[in-house]
Formats: C-alpha cells, structure tokens, sequence
DNA sequence: ATGACACTTTAGACAAAGTCTATATAAGCC
DNA sequence: GGCTTATATAGACTTTGTCTAAAGTGTCAT
C-alpha cells in the first residue's frame, strides 16, 4: 500500500489486491496469467481492471512491461536494470545483469528523441 | 529469384513477387503492410501466404523478425547484424548499429541452452 | 504425355490478446 | 449526507495471427 502511494497511486482495493498476487518474489507474468490468479484468490477482478492496472502500474515504475512474444507481453516485478533470456522453446522467461555491458555505452539517439528505455532480450533455446 | 534459391526457398510466383515488393531499400514492414501492399500491385496475395512467406523467409535469413510492439511483428530486411531503435511516439523504427558494444561479451547463458538471438531495442520519444 | 506425389496457395473460420464503451460503484471532499 | 471525480465492470468489439480443408501447381519417373 505504501509503494502504491509512494508511486502516486490510488490504493484502491483492486489494486492493492493485484498489488499483493505480483509483489510476493520476482515473477515474470502475463496479464492473462494474473487474471486466472485473481480469479483463484476468491475476489476476482474484471479483465479491464488487471489490463489497467498492469498498465498504470508499469507507467509509474512498479512493474516492467517486456515485450517479449508477440502474443504476449510480460510484467516483470524485478524495477533494478537488467534485461532478459527468454527460452523460445520452453517459453521461460529470465533475468540477467547487463549493466557492466551496455551502461554508458549507448551510441548518440536521433535527433530530438530522448531514451525511453532499452530492451535486450536474449533469445536462447535447450541443446537438443 | 537467385537469393531465394540460394537461401533453399523455392521461389513460386508468390514469394517472388512478395520478395520484390520487400527487398528494395532497408524496410522495416509488419504483415499487414506486406498485404496491403500486395493488393495494391495488381497481383494480391492471400493472407496466409504473406505470412507464411514472412515465417519462411525469417527463417531461412533473408528477413529479420523484429518483436517490437505487443500488437506487432516487424520484417527488417537489413539482415546484417544490428539493433532497433523504436520511436513509441511514433511507431518510428530504425536500424542501429551495436556490434562494438554487445559483441562478445554476452554473459554466460543458462546450462543446457544455446544462443537463438539478441535482439536489442532502444525506446526512444520526441523531446517535447 | 500422363499419372502420382509433394508442395503451395487460398478463403474463410477460428483463436487469443487487448481495447473500448456505457454503466455501475466507490472514494474524496465540502 | 450530497456532489464530483475517479475507478471498476461486463461484454462487445478489434486486431493480429493461426488453422483447416480444398483447390491449384510443379516435378519427376515412367
């Protein structure tokens, strides 16, 4: 509740309540994976409702949306920087550091943008 | 026709004529603008068939898959090694070139696994 | 040529993820 | 309490992509 205020958001009952299923560990999970957890936590919630707080809660720095599949973008609870393996095969998702890589090392943006943010997902698939 | 060839694709009309429409410039296209393209020379070309050539050719290399967008896939034909900037603005996408600050130095991957890919994508906005 | 077989294309049905809309509910504030 | 604004909801809708079954095309041996 603390860090949804922190974070300037409404800790309405809903949100507090996704807030608790996404905040336990670090966890990578889709928005219709955590509408099925909802739905088994006895107060379930409306599917616009867990698209707009996985949404409201990823603009306020909560969560980080990755864009990982094309079917599917993933909210994922660790905010430290770091970027992500993705198993194509098993659909396993991922952290690793790469600080020590990328930091600082950004070549020049184009004209009159500002960074946003940078993605590096590492497509790795089992030794077969 | 030759590059199809060479790539082990056998190169029927449709693929040909999807891959001239494609492999002229440096494009950066999603599907849909494949199709809609194609209807628009004369000669369209079913749905399935833009996207299976579009799988195919990925697959065999001569296009790169580009997940930028949740709702999207793009085809880049630039199949050098290289890295997206993506404009959230503007949907904005454009090729970087990292290979001095990534190469090499990937850390280890997770055991029992082997490198797909690395795709690197930089968000950027307008300064407003 | 012709017949057989594999590959490719196609339209349209289907599926899945996400958005939108209108209405209902709840929260903050005087 | 009563007013105003923010939030939640169900369900319709949209979009992207996949699947299926049927028809078309190519190749190759005979």
């Amino acid at each position: 509740m603390e860090r949804l205020q922190t974070a300037g958001i409404q800790p309405t009952r809903q949100r507090v309540h996704i807030a608790q299923v996404l905040l336990t560990g670090n966890q990578h999970l889709s928005a219709d994976q955590v509408l099925e957890k909802m739905k088994h936590t006895g107060k379930p919630v409306s599917k616009a409702t867990v698209y707009n707080t996985l949404g409201l809660f990823a603009a306020r720095g909560i969560l980080r949306e990755v864009i990982i599949d094309p079917a599917r973008v993933f909210y994922d609870t660790n905010n430290t920087p770091h970027h992500h393996v993705y198993n194509t095969v098993t659909g396993e998702l991922s952290d690793i550091d790469l600080r020590h890589v990328l930091s600082e090392q950004l070549p020049e943006l184009p004209e009159g943008t500002e960074l946003e943010g940078v993605d590096v997902v590492i497509r790795v698939r089992p030794v077969r």
